[in-house]
DNA sequence: CCACCTATTGACAACGTTACCAATGTCTAT
DNA sequence: ATAGACATTGGTAACGTTGTCAATAGGTGG
């Protein structure tokens, strides 16, 4: 069903136009001294029989290739596939291409599929949240690259990280829902809280709460992936459990909009019976009515600035831009609390 | 800031263990008659010097990479995310590797994006649509490993793909809108309707309409992404033009739910002044009320199915499977029609 | 006991590119 | 005119791996 012809290396153009293979090479790669005939000469004859660089041979010789690793949890999640364009577009004028790996929230399975990656010599690795066990730690420290962890920015980078305060988030939720005088507040949270971005976000809400003198009253961690049934179901356990709860912090936007709608479909009034809060200001939260309350963070702007770095790193804008780079996110006050 | 050791080779193993380094190679890619003794000496030098196969001097030797080219147009559509999602669930327990590309919906951009990646060598490639450009589909052509083309089946595969009927969805939608005795039916679209799947599915829900004896009053291609702001705008559009009209079936649920919020919070009654319907069938278009009107894609089941076939034929099996391949796709009865 | 076969291991070359060094020619300052 | 600097081009080797062929050892049937 295939064509399979060879494919044309540098020999082939270096035959065709008379030169010297080494010299078809530094016309290809734009090497300086070249004289006018000997670069016209290469780039027609690397043009009319579709000579293409071979990045493997390229990459075998030297150092490291046009690869750029990019670890998530999921596109699952509305969260990363925001993330992965941001990137995408800040590499979008580089030769740098995307290896994308998922890890479906395992600190096992990062592990496995970055040591793979590893393997290909990269240009740069962008991962997410700033834990990870052991041995991704140590691969890290030892990979010659740029690394940038994306999403979180409380704790310490192990070269660059972006992203938003999750203690800031936890705290300005737990603000606004006492400024709005909600008494017994819960927390609803997924994944088993497995990316501890979450658990950063839930300790700081907690810690908050306390603070102004309004404890959490309960919380629930579901095992499940985070989904809008997930949210109803949360939702039902706690009031289940505890009746009195009037208002309930829940993880991310689509478990928030999960528990809304369950309660739009139950005639259970939000804010009056029960206040609902969110994280991350999907576009959708803000579209239904009443409009979620959450915090919308810059996702966005995470990947587009991760690649950006990543970018002038590895085009030798050595020094600079290490360390932690934390971008602001906003509460959005909506009808739902 | 980095460690930067050497990386181990086959040499270094070979030495440790006092063998050839072609013995060693053997060993690490598990080649038959070997010896249990040398196998053991191998192994555990390999593993005492944390010994990774080398994929790039690998591949320059042999033939191809264990890399999957992976083009779509963009993650923001929350399509794609789904798909590629099963994708990567299909490769997971295969060595292989995704590499990803977005061509933000130009046909230009998905010929450059190929044109780089094929110089990798991968193993396989997947892209969207069965619509490419001259050059792009020749590439294609000359390409010796398995491609997967997704999302759509109406028309011919360059190998396989994997999708379902624009042209069933199309029909689909005409018919339960006449069905539902809508009169004045009009359409909106977006993307400059660049994916030529979203006019394959346009022009067979006009025909199948002027069928059914209820033409099509009006439509709207939008040039900007869709959205649901877009949908809103669409909405509003058509309706200033032609305000008798009572049903609109739009390009997808972004925007099908961007006018059904447009017309919640503007007094609008759906489905009593206007029907709407969306395609795709994104989980929350399901979660919120009135339930929207949609057609259910399977996306990650497309994503796991091109991923499985990619796998299947990279591992050897060869002859079956070109072609077509059809999945179901259900209409569903919501509550705006 | 010998030709022959199989199992196991090794040597060499090659994949396509580029770093490094050498060779040639040209130009400038003294 | 000449040494030295520079521009331009070429040759060789090397990156890490594996296909191909060769070599060795042990075993088999006649």
């Amino acid at each position: 069903m295939q064509g399979k012809e060879r494919r044309p290396t540098l020999k082939d153009v270096a035959e065709l136009s008379g030169v010297s293979v080494i010299s078809a090479s530094r016309v290809m790669r734009g090497a300086p001294n070249i004289s006018a005939q000997l670069r016209e000469k290469v780039e027609s004859a690397a043009r009319s029989i579709g000579y293409q660089r071979n990045p493997i041979a390229r990459s075998l010789r030297g150092e490291s290739t046009e690869l750029v690793t990019v670890i998530v949890p999921s596109m699952s999640n509305h969260v990363f596939p925001n993330i992965v364009d941001g990137i995408d577009d800040a590499l979008k004028h580089s030769p740098l291409r995307l290896v994308l790996g998922m890890t479906k929230y395992e600190s096992r399975s990062e592990e496995i599929i970055l040591r793979d990656m590893l393997s290909w010599n990269p240009a740069g690795v962008i991962l997410s949240g700033l834990e990870h066990s052991e041995s991704t730690r140590e691969m890290l420290e030892q990979f010659a690259g740029p690394i940038v962890e994306v999403m979180d920015v409380d704790g310490d980078a192990i070269d660059m990280a972006v992203g938003t305060s999750m203690v800031q988030a936890g705290e300005l939720i737990a603000q606004h829902l006492v400024a709005r005088n909600y008494k017994r507040i819960a927390y609803v949270g997924a994944w088993g809280e497995r990316p501890k971005r979450s658990l950063k976000r839930r300790l700081a809400f907690e810690a908050e709460l306390t603070r102004l003198g309004s404890p959490l009253v309960s919380s629930l961690i579901l095992d499940e992936a985070s989904s809008l049934q997930a949210g109803a179901s949360g939702l039902q356990h706690l009031l289940a459990e505890n009746p009195e709860i009037d208002a309930i912090f829940f993880a991310n936007d689509d478990l928030a909009m999960g528990a809304l709608f369950h309660c739009q479909s139950h005639g259970i009034a939000v804010p009056g019976d029960i206040a609902i809060a969110g994280f991350n200001g999907l576009d959708i939260s803000q579209s239904i009515s009443p409009q979620l309350t959450t915090i919308a963070t810059p996702r966005y702007e995470i990947g587009h600035l991760a690649g950006e770095l990543l970018r002038q790193r590895i085009a030798g804008d050595t020094s600079s831009a290490a360390g932690l780079h934390r971008l602001e996110q906003t509460l959005i006050e909506g009808g739902t609390t």
